[in-house]
DNA sequence: GGGACGTTTCGGCCGGGACCGAAGCATTCG
DNA sequence: CGAATGCTTCGGTCCCGGCCGAAACGTCCC
């Protein structure tokens, strides 16, 4: 009975994430998209009225966010630090049982270029962060990376603000370890930042029902000459030692 | 029921840490030493059978390893990937309601300096972080710290060796964010090193039962020449603006 | 050996909460 | 306006799991 406190609220809060139907509400929100009602139903298993009550709960929770559009509801992760929590806790599961590449081969598209919350992951993202670092522009190194002076002139070229003065506290560039092959790619506001250019300029396009992206004509050619790809970037164990 | 893989099982997990009693559990153990079953009992505020049970579900999920010593068993987080989840899952906690500083005046101990797992936290690791950066040992940005050259001889010179060819993927220098203050201090391989080494020179102890860090006479001078502590490294605010 | 202590196992109680069917609102469209 | 759609509220069932008392087991000490 030393000091009890605070270790309540995160039981509360672990406790939503507890059960299986709002883990894969929440699992499918990682996406970084906005999913109405409905969609997180159907990702969950349950009933509309089930959802709506697990929605009710985590909304006031504060781990998710609504946002009414015409008669639908979107849901959204209310702020990184849900998004890093549910990431922290797939690390702990997939630790667990010792099954190290259970996943199957079905998902090719997945382990090839996908979103994962607010930035991208998989191997395309892999290679645009051992280039970004070959280059010079970027040091990646014990789950940071801090962007050099040639970066801040290259990021900004390719349309991207470092210099805000940060009113959020949210780093510039984590890292976060890939769940496909074991190294890490860009998170944080850059990693966010790329994300959102590189859909701008339609290189990669978000697929309808899955997290999976779809990396673009443009977006192969793109990546390829402005991030100097190598030409075997798709291989599995690219990039491993240079 | 597109790709509903992995969803379930961090609801296992998370379900686990989601009981009042088990997550006090947990926190206890985020002191970083392994604690008998009849301390945890304690700090849950359960009977030891109960206890028992909850401490065996832990151990069966991995989130938790036994050791047998005596008549006791002693329990401890079985991996820093379970300590960086609850750290997460307290900082979602945190940020819901909007009560910032509700913790109360109690434990101006635990303020100054107490442990974070297996590295020190408080204003005494926040001193010793801002001095570092100082003095241009570490540069330390966006949530990761990068070790300099000087750094390199410094921390040879203090009885830490970095060099150690990493056979575990651990970050040799992640940043925390200190729960008290606003501000990072030093986690990762390098922050556990330092507390250890704080430990063997006697610097700090340990508190019975009680995560906070008694700082002892020989410490107070140590850190301060050192580490070159500024004088008014003591107070709430200190360090904000050199 | 006997007794104290730490821990686990067993059995039973009981409450919270996940779930669904049915009905009630709200919004959009014809 | 009425119908269709998306979501919520209400009522009720049911089961999982946390809790404790009692008792067994293992270890240390006298």
């Amino acid at each position: 009975m030393t000091n009890m406190a605070s270790g309540n609220t995160i039981a509360e809060v672990a406790s939503l994430i507890g059960d299986a139907a709002r883990a894969n509400m929440l699992a499918a929100l990682m996406g970084g998209q906005a999913l109405t009602a409905g969609e997180l139903a159907h990702h969950a298993g349950v009933t509309a009225q089930t959802t709506s009550g697990h929605l009710a709960r985590m909304t006031g929770a504060q781990l998710l966010t609504v946002e009414k559009q015409g008669r639908h509801r979107y849901y959204r992760l209310a702020s990184p630090a849900v998004a890093q929590a549910i990431h922290a806790l797939m690390a702990v599961a997939a630790e667990g049982p010792k099954r190290h590449h259970p996943i199957g081969p079905k998902d090719e598209a997945l382990r090839l270029a996908r979103t994962c919350y607010d930035h991208m992951a998989g191997r395309l993202a892999l290679a645009v962060a051992d280039s970004l670092v070959r280059q010079g522009h970027l040091i990646l190194a014990d789950g940071v990376g801090l962007v050099t002076e040639s970066g801040q002139g290259f990021f900004c070229d390719f349309g991207i603000d470092l210099t805000e003065a940060a009113p959020s506290r949210r780093p510039l560039c984590r890292t976060c370890l890939d769940w496909s092959e074991r190294r890490p790619h860009i998170a944080g506001r850059l990693g966010a930042a790329l994300l959102d250019r590189a859909l701008d300029r339609g290189w990669v396009a978000r697929r309808p029902d899955s997290r999976a992206l779809r990396l673009t004509r443009l977006g192969d050619q793109g990546f390829a000459t402005i991030f100097a790809l190598p030409a075997d970037w798709r291989e599995p164990g690219a990039g491993h030692r240079p």
